[in-house]
DNA sequence: TGTACATCAGTGAACGCGCGTTCACTGATGTAC
DNA sequence: TGTACATCAGTGAACGCGCGTTCACTGATGTAC
């Protein structure tokens, strides 16, 4: 790491140790000083980079929206090889990122911020959220077009159930635990869904 | 209501003074001491009743469950009219639940309790649990035995459908909004699964 | 019915704590000459 | 290359706040006689 001026880089600094914070004790266990202090620096030193407390989470969450996006849109591949194999890519993809950001996925989807209030916030998580729908909006293209949902209904379906599985089944829910891997409960979710779009061969 | 000893029945006050907070600020914003503001009451006399913050909002997730529990196995009613029609009332049941019981809700799956720690409530979230998977049971009888996924895996797979459209397309999600209905979503969605399973006819 | 007593729900004051935020400052770094 | 100066990232002390929790207490209620 580069030391520049006094710390060398603070901002990614306090950025990260938020994310660590986050990660082990949600977003609302997370604390401006502990995040200070993680960084080796005094609380105050925080606000030469941020406007407050608010402001470095949304700083987390933002981040955590471009790599959402970036991941979901190289899985999507432009919809290659096949509208089908890109599709279910995006939701092994939105898995992934739950799994392997799970800092960013808390800042991002529990962390109960105010998109609208975060102007930076909006547009990221609107692109990420373009990403699925245009996955989505894909694939319908093969169904005959009257029997098509909306690519947009047909998309929130899959985020929902991503959302829920990440929720209640790979967080390790104290006290309490899945039968299923939550890899594996998306996947076949996935394409029992799909099967009943008839985008999938009816039989197993 | 009747005035008992004193304030007459301050549990139950607490716990829905707690309620309402909880519906407005999360479970993370609930407080004890605006739990006993709320009920006119001061801080320390909680402490007659529970033996702390956590204990409160852990009966406050008890009663939750109890009464999510009993809404549950009402809409499944033993399977009838049908195991399909039962199947899909629990659906329609989970999300009234999530709507007209806002804070209860969050405190059972928001508020990331420890159901171990907590031994009145691992039972009775257990209980909800069953009756969920007991639907899916019945329904899953409806198919071949060689191509009916365990019951397990088909309720959790409608759990998480029904806790992702929850969370992100109930909530007043603040600076985004839904362009559904989330009950439409829900039901839509079930329906798409359903006929992937082959418990529907495949058209629409 | 009346009185003396026991119970115990709720009080009020106090505690230590960590929080987010502010402010005047200092001293390391970058730059102009 | 050396010096004087400007910048500004981070310091350290302080603040007011609300939190959860404790404790000795008080006084309304219930009960025994």
């Amino acid at each position: 790491m580069k030391r520049g001026y006094h710390h060398g880089n603070l901002r990614q600094a306090l950025v990260e140790a938020a994310l660590e914070l986050i990660a082990a004790q949600g977003p609302t266990g997370f604390t401006l000083s502990e995040a200070a202090k993680a960084a080796d620096v005094t609380p105050a030193a925080v606000y030469r980079h941020f406007t407050g407390r608010d402001d470095l989470l949304a700083e987390v969450a933002r981040q955590g929206y471009e790599i959402f996006a970036a991941l979901m849109e190289f899985a999507f591949n432009n919809g290659k090889p096949s509208a089908l194999a890109a599709f279910e890519a995006t939701g092994r993809a939105y898995l992934a990122f739950a799994r392997k950001y799970p800092g960013h996925y808390m800042a991002m989807f529990e962390a109960g911020l105010n998109l609208s209030a975060h102007p930076d916030l909006a547009p990221v998580a609107q692109k990420a959220r373009d990403v699925l729908e245009r996955a989505a909006d894909h694939l319908s293209q093969h169904l005959p077009a009257d029997k098509r949902p909306p690519a947009r209904m047909f998309s929130a379906h899959i985020w929902a159930l991503s959302h829920g599985v990440v929720e209640l089944f790979m967080r390790g829910a104290p006290g309490q635990k899945s039968p299923f891997a939550p890899e594996d409960l998306l996947e076949t979710g996935i394409g029992i869904y799909l099967r009943g779009l008839g985008l999938l061969p009816p039989d197993r």
